[in-house]
DNA sequence: TATATTTGCTAAATTGATTTAGCAAATAAT
DNA sequence: ATTATTTGCTAAATCAATTTAGCAAATATA
């Protein structure tokens, strides 16, 4: 008893569906339709509660309202507040968005991509992994509307909106230097992504810039998939095996609030010595009675110019290609 | 060059379509068709890398593989863990989610169902407002599969996973008054959420049950539009006006955290003599050097058991209603 | 008055699947 | 040998829109 169509409408009103299809989509001047006879449509639209039905405008245009968005995973703090954002750009341009998650697992977001393009998704929304070269490349190829988020691939020319790693890291990791640490240790993901390797940069020219030498020891790599493990083990090791050491760079939340949970748990006397930083940060950071300086990336601003972008490709033919980077800002 | 359609298997092979349905859903035997033909339909299929479209196969059979899900603010911690509790779950029973933020507004909630059953999701997984009344009514009216989570309404009847919030509340509020806590705030959301109702309630309890009086004075309610300035406001009245008090619990995670905020950079002194109680949490919680009891929701179980109710609702028709209450989980 | 143009509208194809109803031919039963 | 059943397959309708091509009637132009 719901479902009410063009049909209806045309039937009740003894007109043809196609005359009612174009005052619907407010073609009636162009295709010249008569001014009362669009308003007979518009009220009986109206009174019968007509709602176009997606599907089988999507099938026929093939263009579903809906962006596709590939994150490593919603819960973490920094996606979560991606996807909002992403959720309100899209909003304003009428679309919805379908999430999947991927773990940094080059085989789902595969999957993920395959399913989204299936569902007609009008453009991806993602945030790849060094495994995600080849589906972007695809992607690329067959002329399929996407932007890279957060991260993206040096020699690949694609939409993006990432943030200056490699500047913020600098910073950050000056910032420490000029505060008088000597020996700052750098915890990083060993997963390849061109952002941890941005701010692997900036930690080295930063030693550099200051004159401090480079010491291997105090650069440690921990995997996505054991990181709660790994990341325990790499400070103790860190902090037993460095007598000297006096700060610990975190290059994500993640890893920042799993090494602060193993201090605080374990080696809390060791913070009247060291010194804490992270690239990223939780919003409860700052409230962490834990000695820690970070960065704070512009997520809000990530999520709008990556929609903006998805819509130009969408919506104008011929659009180039533009990368977005946008500076970091700071804390304590 | 892309899409390969099941007319272009039929007509390469020579075939009807129909039968090349039959075959690639997995009907060949109950519709009696030949082994040979039945894997030559498979082969050529793989071969030409077909992929069923979604959108015809929704448009034809009203189901569309996907779930619409609707928080009020996907970028809060409790909610995005849920939605991924939720992708897990739905991807396991092959669904993708489509969702929403309404910011708790049921103006948003209520275009975002209509957007979502017009998208014809297969079926509905909400966090209501008490606005969304009118809402579950109209899709119990129409019997659109629909879930409740985290909130439900006391007459309506319908599938819903929520945590015992009235239990949970009362537990955190007895341990703080065995702890000796005798003057105990309670900030809360004025929202009109039957969980926030059910904490209250809980918290009034346990109060009774210890033989404590009931002070209208501690308790403040909070509005969710402006809730950083209020819940700073509240907790300075609440502490300028009892020089009692010696605990203040918040009914989620998001008061709290904004209390402690305002506790931590205004009056950190105040800690001495002041307990922290929170009947959500966030992970990060149990490191803020903050002396601080929280309850623990069983995210994990109310995402999965949402899609396991909503997929016996989908799948079996006749499936008779079920309200899951789940317990709560605690620390320290 | 004859031709051209404009106005207002419609039939039918299309999108890509699913599904109902049913047709021959082959095999089985009587 | 005749009827009944089974086997293997297909035509066409359907889902609900969009869009192309084009038809009469009315008006304008020559």
């Amino acid at each position: 008893m719901k479902k009410v169509s063009l049909d209806d409408i045309s039937k009740e009103l003894g007109v043809s569906k196609t005359l009612v299809s174009f005052v619907m989509n407010g073609r009636a001047k162009e295709k010249r339709i008569s001014d009362e006879m669009a308003e007979k449509v518009l009220a009986k639209a109206k009174e019968l509660g007509y709602k176009a039905d997606y599907l089988a405008r999507a099938l026929r245009t093939g263009k579903s309202q809906t962006l596709g968005l590939i994150m490593a995973d919603i819960s973490n703090a920094f996606f979560s507040k991606l996807a909002r954002s992403i959720e309100n750009e899209a909003s304003k341009h009428g679309y919805n968005v379908i999430f999947g998650s991927s773990d940094e697992d080059f085989v789902k977001s595969g999957k993920l991509i395959e399913v989204f393009k299936n569902k007609k998704v009008d453009g991806l929304i993602i945030c790849p992994t060094i495994g995600d070269r080849r589906h972007v490349l695809k992607l690329d190829k067959e002329k399929y509307p996407y932007v890279l988020v957060d991260r993206y691939f040096k020699d690949i020319k694609s939409n993006s909106v990432t943030v200056d790693n490699y500047r913020g890291s600098f910073e950050i990791v000056d910032k420490q230097i000029k505060d008088g640490r000597q020996n700052i240790a750098f915890v990083n993901f060993n997963v390849e992504l061109i952002n941890m390797e941005d701010r692997f940069r900036g930690y080295q020219d930063a030693l550099k810039s200051n004159g401090y030498r480079f010491n291997e020891a105090l650069v440690k790599n921990v995997s996505f998939k054991a990181i709660e493990e790994q990341t325990s083990q790499v400070v103790e090791d860190l902090l037993a095996s460095n007598p000297k050491l006096d700060a610990i760079y975190f290059s994500n939340n993640q890893l920042a609030f799993l090494g602060i949970k193993y201090i605080m748990l374990n080696k809390k006397e060791s913070l009247d010595k060291i010194h804490l930083a992270s690239f990223d940060s939780y919003d409860v950071m700052s409230l962490m009675q834990v000695p820690i300086s970070f960065g704070v990336q512009p997520i809000d601003e990530l999520g709008r110019y990556a929609v903006q972008l998805i819509m130009k490709q969408i919506n104008i033919k011929g659009t180039s290609l533009e990368q977005i980077i946008l500076p970091m800002q700071y804390a304590p």
